[in-house]
DNA sequence: CGTAATTTTGACTCCGCTCAATTGGCGTGG
DNA sequence: CCACGCCAATTGAGCGGAGTCAAAATTACG
């Protein structure tokens, strides 16, 4: 009902050119990903109605954007399936990754503040979220105030983990900041039940470089290096982590 | 009326322990730095209300902490004078200067998520901050959309300003970081009303350091180079800009 | 199946770190 | 008021970790 009303003014054919799947194939009540997603703090008996925060889903094939820096910002996205990058640029064309998203996470919420994404996202492969128009968002976020503080949440979070990159960032050493990655995959992989020791990685040696501020050479050469010292298992994109307490100690080892 | 009615689920003794200021003396209509701050896109006819979000004022000395890692969240604080680093520590006890904040920014919002502070809030100089109770803040957020909308921004441009400072810890160079923290230091002071050019640091070599990702020596050795470069004019703490443009040329160096 | 992209590895370089000594500022107390 | 001590800042010398450049190997993909 809700819904209805606040659907009114967004026009439909914004999201026509897209590929997107009709809104009655939609519901949240059987998405396995739901606690990880944005209705997650909403109680069973209004997910009912909140589900309908999804307009659309939308597929994005791999190397494809779901958005770009400078696109009008319409709407948030959760990964339904799949696999993003997300990353800005500044004025001299440097990319900076800023992360990497998978199932149940949330992507576009940084272009609220000025009605502009500011970042690209792109699909390392192929993927389907879904669409969550803003406007709806906020007025489902009125209407139900588990809504509105698991959003409030969710964008808390976000912080927080940005937090945790820019002390990645600014004080760790080469191999602490890949440790600390692989050990943040493994943990994400697990939530979603997927193995915690073996996993394939999307993105490139170079991307990864970009997200923890090191060449792909470093990256590369680091890989190698836990591979020897018997703490991982490499092939290629896939890895598997042979002793994770081994891992986590790196982190530990100030110097 | 609904600030009344929301404030009544809060208890007035928790704030009691803290240096707080009557709310009967607080009013937004009357600050200047209402624009930067959390009331920012409400309408004059609201704001009567919304101001009712402000609880009280606490003051804050020098050194002394608004919020530590680990402490409940209860509230955002909204700065109304003085000067504020943040920062968050990891498992070995390291430390990561996380952001600085000035008149009008807010601080704490890292919170909400967890319901526990995920960093520290410490005052670089005596200052004073507006108290806004968090579950005041979601019932005026619910009862004035543009207030929520402006909360959303708030939060969203939060994380587009962490997204930068990644872009400065993950591409730049040392003497790049420097000049993009001055020239950002400047621009956030002109809106204050203050110089461009000249003004006082408030931190430490070592808390620059920290923030950009540097050793305390690196930036004292940055600003001597730059002194020498005929960019600035540094004395202890505080800065005169010579030539701004040759500062921002620095970030276009692309190298 | 061939071409382009990615990854690995080596050799060398250099930026920023470490360690250390010195200077300067500032508050405290004699 | 000055002496003292403490902390912040500066500067130098030397080092090392990560970057750069280059070449080869491997893989992905049209």
């Amino acid at each position: 009902m809700q819904a209805v009303i606040a659907l009114k003014p967004l026009r439909k054919e914004r999201f026509m050119n897209q590929q997107v799947a009709h809104k009655h194939e939609i519901n949240c009540s059987s998405c396995n990903l739901r606690e990880l997603c944005l209705p997650g703090g909403v109680c069973v008996e209004d997910l009912e109605q909140v589900q309908n925060i999804v307009y659309a889903r939308r597929r994005v094939k791999r190397g494809e954007s779901l958005f770009a820096t400078g696109d009008e910002f319409t709407s948030v996205y959760a990964i339904r399936s799949g696999f993003f990058k997300t990353s800005v640029v500044d004025g001299e064309g440097r990319e900076q990754v800023t992360g990497f998203c998978m199932g149940g996470e949330l992507l576009g919420m940084e272009g609220i503040g000025s009605g502009k994404h500011s970042s690209t996202a792109i699909a390392l492969e192929d993927s389907e979220v879904c669409v969550m128009p803003y406007s709806l968002v906020e007025s489902m976020a009125h209407d139900y105030p588990q809504l509105q503080r698991h959003l409030h949440s969710v964008l808390s979070r976000e912080i927080v983990r940005d937090h945790g990159v820019m002390m990645l960032l600014g004080s760790m050493r080469a191999e602490e900041r890949l440790a600390a990655f692989l050990s943040n995959l493994s943990k994400r992989f697990v939530r979603r039940g997927y193995s915690q020791s073996d996993f394939h990685l999307r993105m490139t040696r170079e991307e990864i470089g970009s997200y923890l501020g090191l060449k792909l050479e470093t990256v590369s050469r680091l890989f190698s290096q836990f591979q020897k010292d018997g703490l991982l298992e490499v092939e290629q994109k896939h890895v598997r982590i042979v002793d994770i307490g081994g891992l986590e100690k790196i982190l530990c080892n100030t110097k």
